[in-house]
DNA sequence: TTTTGGACGAAATTTCAGAAACGGTCGAAA
DNA sequence: TTTCGACCGTTTCTGAAATTTCGTCCAAAA
């Protein structure tokens, strides 16, 4: 019965493995389910024994792979000790990961973007006067003392980092409404950019307190 | 001559005007060339004498579009004084003047949306948890004292935004490579998160020295 | 000359019936 | 309990004919 558990979840688990292949090199349509039987040297109806469906399948592979970021995730973060630090750990393994999740997912990605990549590359033009208005905004808040110094590659960065990032917003997905429709949304938002999110009661005692001079 | 010019720009003027009513009515494959001309009460060749062609037609309405969009930003932020206003008026205006343009992309969102809509809700639930994951981290830092306080509902929308403008960063779009590309723009944009952008001396001419205090 | 309309050809799109492929089921066998 | 081949209903592909649509051309109107 043990026994049996497991063979059940090794079964499974390559299945799993095997059809996160074919799908990476094939994308979902294209693999059918008599490619992932034969991959395993198995029946197509012994797929059917395992799971309910093709759709379950594909959603247990992408399910697994989001647990596996999200796992990795959080082991970074609790690596930090810092709140700021476990945001910067969030987001570097968030990127550095995203990019291995994107062999699985770049066929969809590429599937969607055969429709409108045509259409998103006039949006790109746009984009580099969008940058070149918030880069303007910074530079101004810099030079009347508003703003912190910045070199001008951090500022070029930081610029394209809100357009792009803005671009989230724009994605017609039920969260991204939820941020849209408030406005007060958008003002919090600059608001924390700008004055921080760091409290100035520093926490008591032991804290490091560090001094950067900048000119 | 003069008079010509004029003639020329308004016949194009209208002929744009109405390709945009057709193309957000009918989207860009429904709308042929004879519907624009006869909405136009005009012939078909007519607007080859003033387009090349059909693709030359929608990207002149999608170009004309989006600069609008930015003519009404530029407006908004040469009508704020200090750069934060300014910032805040970009993003109000943007998020303000985005679902009126959704009129006109709201068919070819529905296009790209018809083949991924579904593969989207999966990552909707994976969304939830990172939300909650990046308000943990907050509310930690706000009770360590490293961070501000936040009410709830701050701390909800400022999670939301968190996740879905990274968003932004995973669609693969030249400008967004090039920001997660680069591993220390990560770091950057939260060191500027958290510590904010205002400079502590306020616009006090040339030599601006800066102090900042970290815990 | 400048501008327009409609006829025209080439190329793309639609249609639709028949064929192939696919997802999923079932009973039998190991 | 686990695996399998055969089978069914549906979806997807194919390919050729019919239709639509883009873009050109030229005569004629302004």
């Amino acid at each position: 019965m043990v026994g049996q558990i497991n063979k059940d979840e090794l079964m499974v688990r390559d299945i799993l493995s095997t059809a996160k292949k074919l799908f990476a090199q094939h994308g979902l349509k294209k693999t059918t389910m008599e490619d992932i039987a034969n991959a395993l040297g198995k029946g197509k109806s012994t797929l059917y024994y395992y799971f309910p469906g093709k759709t379950e399948i594909f959603e247990a592979v992408v399910d697994e792979e989001m647990r596996n970021l999200l796992r990795f995730t959080r082991q970074a973060i609790n690596l930090a000790t810092t709140a700021k630090d476990k945001l910067k750990a969030y987001f570097r393994t968030r990127v550095s990961l995203m990019e291995k999740l994107q062999n699985l997912s770049i066929v969809v990605y590429e599937e969607i973007f055969n429709h409108i990549g045509t259409i998103l590359k006039l949006k790109q033009k746009h984009d580099e006067i969008q940058i070149d208005i918030i880069k303007e905004i910074i530079k101004g808040g810099i030079q009347s003392g508003e703003f912190k110094e910045l070199v001008e590659k951090d500022m070029e960065l930081f610029s394209c980092a809100l357009v792009v990032a803005f671009r989230g917003l724009e994605l017609p997905i039920p969260v991204s409404k939820k941020v849209r429709s408030c406005d007060h949304g958008a003002d919090l938002l600059v608001d924390i950019m700008v004055d921080g999110m760091a409290g100035n009661g520093l926490k008591t005692g032991f804290g490091q307190k560090k001094f950067m001079v900048n000119t």
